[in-house]
DNA sequence: ATCTGATTTGTACTATCGTACAAAAGATCA
DNA sequence: TGATCTTTTGTACGATAGTACAAATCAGAT
């Protein structure tokens, strides 16, 4: 007996759909939205070009269905570890709490889909920096919240930093976590194979450790009112 | 009379080659390089198609060029303004002059191109999210020694941080600097506009700032072992 | 003025792009 | 089993890509 749910989830093979979202993801994340075609994303999934079509319509539709699909797990954890490390009561470690809600769900997935966050949040990284328009509405309408909220955290731990400082120093922390994931060789080569770029542990803890330190620099805005108008170095 | 130099840079329109040059750059900065047709490019230069493979034969020679034309004044200036820096005695000054050093150029030209050196930077940052090969190969065999000589001297100016997380740290400033000059109205939006993304200025100052403050973070090799395996946030 | 070499134009070729759509194949249930 | 719906396949079409190349145009020397 044992009747399916209805007629749903039992397609031919073990769920081409999820297959064809999977290469779309990993193609884009590594060389963006526009050097991939429908037909490569096709042929890495084991799929007839086709069924991209008749399951996303468009290529556009198929990157929107990346984004739907991480974008509400990922906000979720983030708010849980947002939400409990806003109990931390020592401020210093609620500092640390706060920025390691930020950083871990981009690097290690936040649900259950396959092959963690980093994948996603590489993605985004990459059409971040290619202007990708579908991806620019989704962004901004789907994380902006969460950002601020994040912003908001912080500035609530560090009370004498004006919150322009944290919004740029947050900003920062995000141009570091997706260069980390887009070009993590580049740790190895520079350190001359001392640190590995592609270990998340260590990209964590070393992005957490110096963000912190980041934003407990003293302000700018009092601090600096208009000096250094041309670059001449320092002294002399 | 006064005669032209010899027969040199004395074109038909004045200089269509440079034209082709700024706005391929210019589309590659903000677009990406496979978004960006041939013809798109000369439709902005305001020349025909044909005139761009006549100068650059390809389109990745195109690219190529592009980068040979800001790589070596861009180290140039960045040389200069280490060589400097390493002058400054205070420790906690010259590290930031280094950092001031290594940021500077990216966002005003080192030398006389037109735009500053914010578009090319901008181009390298997409470029690398891009993951493209011609990029990669120039920019690992062109700033590598720089990088190098900046991850030195900051090593040097604070001598009791392992050389691994200066790395780390570099790596993070890069990341942030790519990042403010890809998607500076994010800045705008999340400050609600208090800071202008855009404003060169603002931007290095808080970026050095910042960066400052992350290098001098404790050192993490010897402080965090292996703590915190799980994600389960600080505390209970 | 004419010749010469450098540059620009116009056009064409082949490859590949995103997408549409009809036919085939499989699944579901009466 | 046969009817019906979902999914996959195969193919094709128009658009656009990068690039090649011959003809036209220009600048400077003779």
């Amino acid at each position: 007996m044992a009747r399916k749910p209805t007629s749903k989830e039992t397609t031919r093979k073990p769920n081409m759909r999820e297959a064809i979202l999977a290469a779309a993801e990993e193609l884009f994340a590594t060389n963006g939205f526009n050097a991939v075609s429908v037909r490569d994303i096709a042929h890495a999934a084991g799929a007839n070009p086709g069924s991209v079509t008749y399951h996303f319509k468009t290529k556009d539709g198929l990157l929107l269905e990346i984004y739907r699909r991480h974008c509400g797990p990922m906000n979720l954890r983030r708010s849980e570890l947002l939400a409990a490390a806003k109990r931390v009561r020592d401020l210093q470690d609620r500092l640390e709490a706060i920025v390691r809600a930020y950083v871990v769900p981009a690097f290690t997935s936040g649900s259950d889909l396959a092959g963690g966050g980093a994948r996603f949040t590489r993605l985004r990284a990459v059409m971040s920096a290619e202007g990708n328009e579908v991806a620019r509405k989704i962004i901004a309408q789907t994380f902006d919240d969460t950002s601020h909220a994040f912003i908001d955290a912080i500035h609530e731990s560090l009370p004498h930093i004006p919150r322009t400082d944290i919004v740029w120093r947050s900003h920062f922390l995000l141009g570091a976590l997706y260069y980390s994931l887009v070009t993590p060789d580049r740790v190895s080569r520079l350190s001359r194979g001392e640190a590995d770029g592609s270990d998340a542990a260590s990209a964590i803890e070393q992005l957490v450790q110096a963000t912190v330190a980041a934003f407990q620099a003293p302000a700018l805005d009092q601090a600096a009112p208009a000096r250094r108008r041309t670059v001449a170095s320092s002294k002399t």
